[in-house]
DNA sequence: TGTACATCAGTGAACGCGCGTTCACTGATGTAC
DNA sequence: TGTACATCAGTGAACGCGCGTTCACTGATGTAC
């Protein structure tokens, strides 16, 4: 740690390639997460970014692996915190997709999820996942079907919400729509 | 009309752009739209295509045009040929994501949909909606919510179908998901 | 405790690229008389 | 029917840009003895 603000060594950079990349991604979507810039704003040569990626397409890796975990986080919570953690689960859901618009984009648009390139990407993806696949499918007398249907109608509300075809859409309008299941 | 195989005025070169812009599309997503491949493609210079387009924007604007049109046409069809037609239109939707997933990532990812900037773009959503919303609230008993309801489903299933997360899916499996209505 | 040295994490300059867009221009077409 | 001219739809060269990535390098750090 040398006494000047700028040490040469950074120390952290991996993590502030990703904190700069979430804030790309949110300002212009995926197509605006730069190395060129991120290291800029770190204040550090684009090269060193390299120490720590193979190549950007990786960076996008990292950043989706992070919004799965997150979303995971959100999940769990959403499970304990109430007693119908279905729609809690889903109202969940769909406030990271508000939150994080242009993360939730890359980690469902981005065609990264079907490649088999990113293990930790994989394998963060499978985590929440089944946590949806959990709750949605524990009630007796339902099977995977419904399962993958209860799930598709909270991604789609996610989607819809996103794009902005849906209105104004709050945790209780969300519940709302939901409630019917 | 010259003798030789390229006249100076192309004639058709608006509807060409849209054609090579909808091939970019499919095979490398929105960012691989460019109107410099587009203009080669079609063999014309690429300021060409300024004399049709003030822009590349306005180009993927034209492009999510196409697409809602063209959906909307598939919904049209599979509402009259069928006596569920709330399903048929379901596996129509879905198909038409699986078969265009560039274009369908346009029109719903692109944030080009929450703009004003686009007319055209705008009405020919409003069209393709409009036909969803039709059916699926047409039922006796059934609120607008669930409609919306019935439409995030669809939608949230063409995306994560598109995202390869539902395995290998046809019609069939499309309508089996959907049909516990 | 001190020193030699391997390793790690940076630097800065450069390469080569493709892009969107503009500009002054020219060839083709349609219209008025 | 023929000609002058406005308008339209192209051309090709250039501008300026930002990008991903590589390279030879250097400063800082940790480890063996």
């Amino acid at each position: 740690m040398s006494t000047a603000g700028k040490p040469y060594h950074h120390g952290n950079l991996k993590e502030e390639v990703i904190r700069a990349g979430l804030a790309m991604l949110e300002e212009g979507g995926t197509e605006a997460v730069s190395i060129r810039e991120a290291a800029r704003r770190i204040g550090v040569s684009s090269a060193a970014v390299f120490r720590h990626f193979a190549n950007r397409e990786s960076v996008l890796a990292a950043l989706a692996t992070r919004g799965f975990e997150s979303l995971a986080a959100d999940l769990r919570e959403a499970r304990r915190s109430d007693d119908t953690p279905l729609q809690t689960m889903g109202v969940a859901y769909v406030g990271f997709a508000l939150r994080q618009p242009g993360l939730f984009r890359l980690m469902f648009g981005g065609g990264l999820l079907s490649q088999d390139r990113y293990p930790d990407l994989r394998s963060a993806s499978t985590t929440a996942f089944s946590l949806l696949e959990e709750v949605a499918g524990s009630r007796a007398g339902h099977s995977r079907d419904h399962a993958i249907a209860r799930w598709a109608r909270v991604h789609g509300l996610a989607h819809l919400a996103l794009d902005g075809l849906l209105g104004e859409v709050g945790p209780e309008r969300v519940r709302e729509l939901l409630s019917n299941d």
